[in-house]
DNA sequence: CTTCCGTGGTTCGATAATCGAACCACTGAT
DNA sequence: ATCAGTGGTTCGATTATCGAACCACGGAAG
């Protein structure tokens, strides 16, 4: 059971994305095919609590700054400042790329932390970043060690959607089994035009997949060899991490552990 | 008028903080003084829209992935990564120290971004932590360019609640008179024991109080000389910081603006 | 200047979702 | 074996939500 009320209300706040974070209320009304009265109501609410922000000279509304609270409650509890992001920190320093930390999330991979190589290629802006588990080496390397039925799932819907990332479902399949039988993943382009990356898979303490951890850097200094050359850096790190990890219990939404995908 | 319901929702949102990240459902809806059917049911709907985890093992609730992915947004709509955290690290590189850019909300100030300097004294950590304007450099330099109604409101609530941090009112307004004189403000030990900080106050386009941004480090190697000698770097770069502060219109509720605080 | 369409915001009776006492099933301590 | 605690569910009475119709305003077009 569940409340309509609430998941109406939560459904408000997924419309503001990176792309589209403002919003006029009828604006809003009508893209989400709603009555504007509710979507007054439920605006001002969030307001009140400090969960949107109405600009008083524009009157639209954006994500407000209790946001930027609840992420720290999230990230200390997870021991993100003091714990994981000392390691990832290391192995920038010892490779000289900014180093990725995705964890699988219902169906797809969400960018949790980057901690960037002083070599400043920015890309640390994408954290929080959702994407489908076919793009990108730190998705892909997630996917190879999904249950087959699951991967056949998250493949065929992605086909279903036209993806350019799939290019046959057979070959995507044989790939994945390799990348889970070498232990990690390289690819470039995929996720941003420019960027090579380099991944391996993490585990929780039952040794499920969990997400991944990456090394990523322009292509034109990102060659599959030279990503190659900087696996020991990722794999000598990742143990460490992955104790850290099991520990928190990662909340990320792992529906393959109860089948709650079928 | 505000929806009851979602009203009630984020009651329980608020709960989660640093000290206490989990709750079971019945020791939340004691703690609340709810009926736990209710506390369960919007449980479950923010746990089906991600902004809940609730761990299988120990049935406790945790903030959930949610927030990092909305973070995100947020400080992609301000331009922190891009624009603000940029020059912050100017600053932290030219003085050696850490760099914290703080808001104003409600009648409570708020740290939005702190960037570190290279020598490690970890309280980044603190991003998202909140607390009353009469505490600490950043939040006094605030204090200090609010309304004299509001600063006297303030006060009075502080000592009502017996704030070791209030001298005599008389002092402390005497002191903030001399702060918004002088345009910058030094303190050690307030918000944290061994931490001094120096900051000075930041404006929206119409010269109206926003937030404050500072420098801070150890008192063993910040006295206020020191701090004084910092002025210099801040200064220079606040200009900047201003002028992208006052084009994003920083979602922080500043009622002083709008006399709702009367 | 007036009309018109758009905006944000409010009202109030019909309607439908919430509420909560009482109820499982389970676990762990006594 | 009992008991007190937990998380979770049920269902009729209650009450908050819903939404058509309504302002007031503001800018564009005639």
């Amino acid at each position: 059971m569940s409340s309509k009320t609430v998941d109406k209300a939560l459904s408000i706040l997924d419309v503001f994305t990176v792309e589209t974070p403002t919003w006029g209320l009828r604006e809003l009304a009508r893209n989400l095919d709603m009555n504007h009265t509710i979507v007054h109501r439920i605006l001002t609410t969030f307001e009140d609590k400090g969960y949107l922000y109405c600009n008083p000279e524009t009157k639209k509304y954006e994500l407000g700054i209790k946001f930027i609270e609840l992420n720290n409650v999230v990230e200390e509890h997870l021991n993100i400042s003091t714990m994981i992001q000392p390691i990832m920190k290391e192995i920038a320093v010892k490779t000289g790329e900014s180093v990725v930390l995705t964890v699988l999330d219902e169906e797809e991979g969400v960018f949790v932390k980057i901690v960037e190589s002083e070599q400043k290629v920015r890309f640390a802006e994408s954290v929080g970043k959702r994407s489908a588990l076919y793009i990108g080496a730190s998705h892909k390397i997630i996917l190879a060690h999904l249950p087959e039925e699951l991967q056949n799932k998250i493949i065929d819907e992605g086909i279903e959607s036209q993806s350019k990332q799939i290019p046959s479902k057979e070959k995507l399949m044989e790939r994945l089994e390799t990348i889970k039988r070498e232990g990690w993943c390289f690819s470039e382009g995929e996720t941003f035009d420019d960027v090579a990356a380099c991944s391996v898979p993490l585990f929780d303490s039952k040794h499920q997949i969990l997400g991944s951890l990456s090394i990523a850097g322009p292509k034109y200094r990102f060659s599959q060899q030279e990503g190659e050359e900087k696996l020991p850096a990722l794999l000598e790190n990742v143990e460490k991490l992955n104790s850290i990890l099991s520990k928190v219990n990662f909340p990320s939404r792992r529906n393959y552990l109860t089948k709650k995908f079928i």
